[in-house]
DNA sequence: CCCTCCTGCTATTTCGTAATAGCACCGCGT
DNA sequence: ACGCGGTGCTATTACGAAATAGCAGGAGGG
């Protein structure tokens, strides 16, 4: 099978020469809009058989100019997107916005030149926004800084975080993992499993997912008449004092939103000859661990992220179609509850 | 503070009539190109001045039509990107075209939206060719067919394909592991190890790389004075009665191209009392192994992936930089050697 | 005082495709 | 014979950026 040794690919114009008519009834034929545009069936054959000759394909870029539209999805992290320290956070998501871009017929941009030196990436670079090459581009990552997002919303271009992400005076849309409501319910299991006295220990710093697990603790501690108490500490500030006053007060599960935090704490609990889970129930919130995995996996939430990152490109294809008539543009997805591995019934007695 | 509310993103004709200028001086003060055309510090602040103001960036699509580049770089796979199956051989490539993107700005192109309904991708579908929009693109993975690499290449795209590829009658630029000299260095440290029956089982389709192996499998005995003994098949292809054959012939060493066959010999040895690696000692050239991790890994060679990856970003930006005198278009990289974990000295006596 | 040269911009064209406006031609009715 | 409508195309324009041609206006020389 020969190739045709062109320079350059073909155009319509071309395909035209070739089967002696113009340029428009090419398109009209390729473009398969006969509603509007007549063609008799001799003229289309002549024009395809061109097409085949020629090997003709269509530019992309003269298409997509012509349709104002780039059909380029943005991908923005605010670290790097395939560092092998966070790849177990960021592959998922990333998984499921390519499946869904696959499915849209969309292609990805992975803005990769906006990274500073110290390794951060910003959306605003020397005052102009590289986002603009894409329709639309959905931001992942926590390090950022509000008011890139609230500058990207009041000049309108449609983007969408992944994960809850509150900025005052600005409407950023979002998808994010209902944390809330599947910490509540745990701390309803674990009330059923015994459990009279739980603590939570929270990240020192706070962000919305943060939020919503503390209050989700609460409201749990609510419906299953249990007392709350909370503590926000870095993992530093986890001591060993600390950790027999916890025991002591009769703490029988910890609901910790930090892994680091709870390796210490199960350090702790191995060095005073407590069994996890058997004396104590742990559950990690949401994994952070930068080390190598434990021997035995928390007990954990599982946050949707496939399905995060395929509602997210979904969104933002809607918001781009139909920027006027908005979907509602704030989406909270059911986290899975966590397995039993270090959650166990409450010591009858200690 | 009015905010601009962008519906669409601004050409340079908003930015001209902002400035007060043509748009024809708009852009030649973003082009910096003062050479050919003179424009004055005032009108040139000015116009920078509107850009600011309005956020003006370049439309990808128009000016890939123009012929000008983007600073965008494709990354085209034959396959999905993030498979969670083939996550373990793409991944790495992934993170140093990253990475090599990063230290070049240059942002990369995911072509998600080739996909046919099979999962298959191919570079010219929908009769269309969206890689244009890049200013080059990576190609990775098995493409089904050559013909779409010979059509690219006609065209003068600047492409480089990751793996070696050789497509007659077409200079494709590609950037290689070197299997020939590792393969032919492991034949010669089996044979110091006192192997003097090595095996060579090959996979029954035939790659640029798999034939890279099987040459220096021969040139490395050759060079240590051993037989060559080569069997291409498939992994069902190997029986009890081959494996029985080939142990009664006196092999003590296996060459295997297929890590799915590796393990059916594994089973073999087994079941017979052989020990692995005292009794056998068996290579994987290639991990291609679909189930899960083994107990055990194989000694197998080391692909350098994330070289490559950079590598062949290095070798795109410089094929567009200068696509006159090419550099040189094949990068061969060398392949780590195995690790003695199923390698040992043969036995001296069976 | 007029002509030339230079400066600093504007006007126009180009890229490939798609949509729209418009134009020849045919057949039919009167 | 003349008009009318329908058919099947062609001609033109627009999309956004960039390159080139060209044009006003001022300075300078003769």
């Amino acid at each position: 099978m020969p190739v045709p040794q062109r320079r350059q690919a073909p155009t319509q114009a071309d395909v035209a020469r070739v089967a002696g008519v113009s340029q428009g009834a090419v398109s009209a034929v390729i473009g398969g809009r006969a509603g509007q545009q007549r063609i008799t069936a001799e003229t289309a054959r002549r024009v395809l058989d061109a097409v085949q000759e020629l090997g003709y394909v269509a530019n992309a870029s003269a298409r997509s100019l012509k349709g104002k539209r780039n059909r380029l999805l943005g991908v923005h992290t605010f670290e790097s997107v395939f560092p092998i320290s966070r790849m177990d956070f960021y592959h998922e998501f990333l998984i499921g916005i390519e499946e869904e871009a696959v499915a849209e017929g969309y292609d990805l941009v992975l803005f990769t030149s906006t990274e500073e030196t110290n390794g951060q990436r910003q959306v605003y670079r020397g005052g102009s926004n590289r986002l603009n090459i894409a329709d639309g581009s959905v931001l992942l990552g926590i390090a950022s800084d509000n008011s890139d997002l609230a500058r990207l919303a009041a000049e309108g271009y449609p983007f969408v975080h992944v994960g809850r992400r509150d900025v005052p005076g600005a409407d950023i849309a979002w998808v994010g993992a209902d944390y809330g409501t599947t910490t509540a319910e745990l701390v309803g299991h674990l009330a059923a499993l015994g459990h009279r006295n739980i603590g939570y220990v929270g990240d020192a710093e706070r962000y919305e997912a943060s939020g919503d697990r503390e209050s989700g603790y609460r409201a749990g501690c609510g419906a299953a008449g249990v007392t709350p108490s909370v503590l926000f500490t870095r993992p530093e500030g986890l001591t060993t004092e600390w950790f027999d006053g916890v025991i002591g007060s009769g703490v029988t599960a910890l609901m910790m939103e930090n892994e680091d935090a709870a390796m210490r704490v199960a350090g702790f609990a191995h060095s005073r000859g407590l069994a996890i889970p058997q004396d104590l129930s742990i559950v990690v919130l949401i994994k952070t661990f930068s080390g190598p995995t434990p021997d035995r996996p928390w007990s954990t939430l599982g946050i949707p992220r496939n399905d995060m990152g395929r509602s997210a490109v979904r969104l933002l294809i809607e918001m781009i179609d139909a920027p006027d008539s908005p979907p509602d543009r704030h989406i909270l997805l059911s986290c899975t509850a966590p397995e039993n591995s270090t959650i166990a019934a409450a010591p009858t007695s200690r």
